[in-house]
DNA sequence: TCGATTTGAGGTAATAATTCCTAGAAATGT
DNA sequence: ACATTTCTAGGAATTATTACCTCAAATCGA
């Protein structure tokens, strides 16, 4: 499946000012006594302020929030994660598709992305609190997986047809594959080693099975 | 081991207009190419506003930092991490050995890790603020990559054979590559699908190469 | 229940951020 | 080398955010 690249929403008023309403509500706070702890004006996060009398969106300021962080000793990571619309969280960087990665204007010198173009995409392990990692030992993955690389495993993630797997047997047999069919029964795994034959697993043989989400190189 | 509660540093002044900066050097901008792309006056980012006659910090409205990342197509965890001081780490997850996890003892009955041995390995790229990814597309990179699998590259990290990396050539052609064995005058490229054949390349007609760090799968 | 405190709306005043303007410096194109 | 554009400093004018004030409603404690 291809992925697709995350559009970026922009942030929106709303958000800001609900992520400073959480701030408040995690620290047992209301919005004016937010403020008023903070040392601004009890009113300035009032509700009734964030909208102008001519209906123009009022946005409050980076010092204003800087003094809301730090009155409840949060830090802007924290902000962040509380504008949590569910979509966000994880660190993004600019992704291209690599085609469009040969035509000109797209990099600098150095070989920094520079110019327009270049969507976003989440490095998207960072939400996932269980993700856990294994050091390649030994050419038996070769050419996917060599000596020393990192793969990053996901056991929450759900898991479709032709992902890479990690997957322990009832026997505690430790293996990696690419899952080709997954029936009630049956999974047909693929050797990454094209030298090596496919197999084939009763769901029962399977203690568990999780995702491959990231290799370091 | 316990978690230590993470000193909390307020955000400054100083990191806020660090970060906008970074933000214009990414997207080859000035910072009052920037504002004015945002649809801002194109003073308002000067370095001389950023200080009033009277000392006083100005701090930028949240309005005009959303307008900022819209207009460079970036989300405000992009912004947080250009805040970057270098302080900020990013997430660690639990890592071991391939062979040491076919041992008892190290995974639960759900595939999530338990037990002692775990060693703690950081996850991509947070740390490089001129990360950028690429979408694979096509099958010629085959095993290695595959049709959607994203590429993080690191342009700053230093590149020892043995390495994937991505590089330009003079004449803007893009390869992905194992870098096999670099001398003062050639390159020499291996392919990643194992039927294709090596390549030597003349130093002078690489325009730049960077390491790829990390793949999704 | 009753006073004390907090909360939030709604207004005006004060202060701060942004815009508009000018001019010189730096970078860019021809 | 020249013209053109971009960039930035610095100042005044404008607009927006915050502070200050008052009042009614809600909440809290005794």
């Amino acid at each position: 499946m291809v992925k697709q690249p995350k559009a970026v929403r922009p942030l929106t008023h709303g958000q800001v000012w609900a992520a400073l309403d959480r701030l408040a509500e995690r620290a047992g706070l209301s919005p004016s006594g937010l403020a008023k702890r903070a040392g601004l004006d009890p009113t300035t996060f009032n509700k009734s302020k964030r909208i102008t009398g001519d209906g123009r969106e009022r946005w409050p300021s980076t010092e204003s929030v800087s003094k809301a962080l730090a009155a409840t000793n949060a830090s802007i990571e924290t902000f962040v994660a509380l504008i949590g619309d569910g979509g966000r969280t994880g660190q993004a960087v600019p992704m291209i598709g690599f085609e469009q990665a040969g035509t000109a204007g797209l990099f600098d010198d150095s070989g920094f992305p520079s110019g327009k173009g270049w969507d976003e995409v989440a490095l998207p392990t960072i939400h996932d609190e269980h993700a856990y990692a294994l050091e390649i030992e030994g050419d038996q993955m070769k050419p996917a997986y060599r000596e020393g690389d990192i793969i990053v495993i996901s056991p929450g993630t759900p898991i479709r047809r032709g992902d890479r797997v990690v997957l322990r047997t009832a026997g505690g047999e430790m293996l990696v594959k690419e899952l080709k069919r997954r029936s009630a029964r049956t999974l047909e795994l693929g050797s990454l080693n094209p030298e090596l034959a496919d197999r084939i697993l009763d769901a029962e043989e399977v203690a568990w099975i999780a995702r491959i989400v990231w290799v370091s190189q």
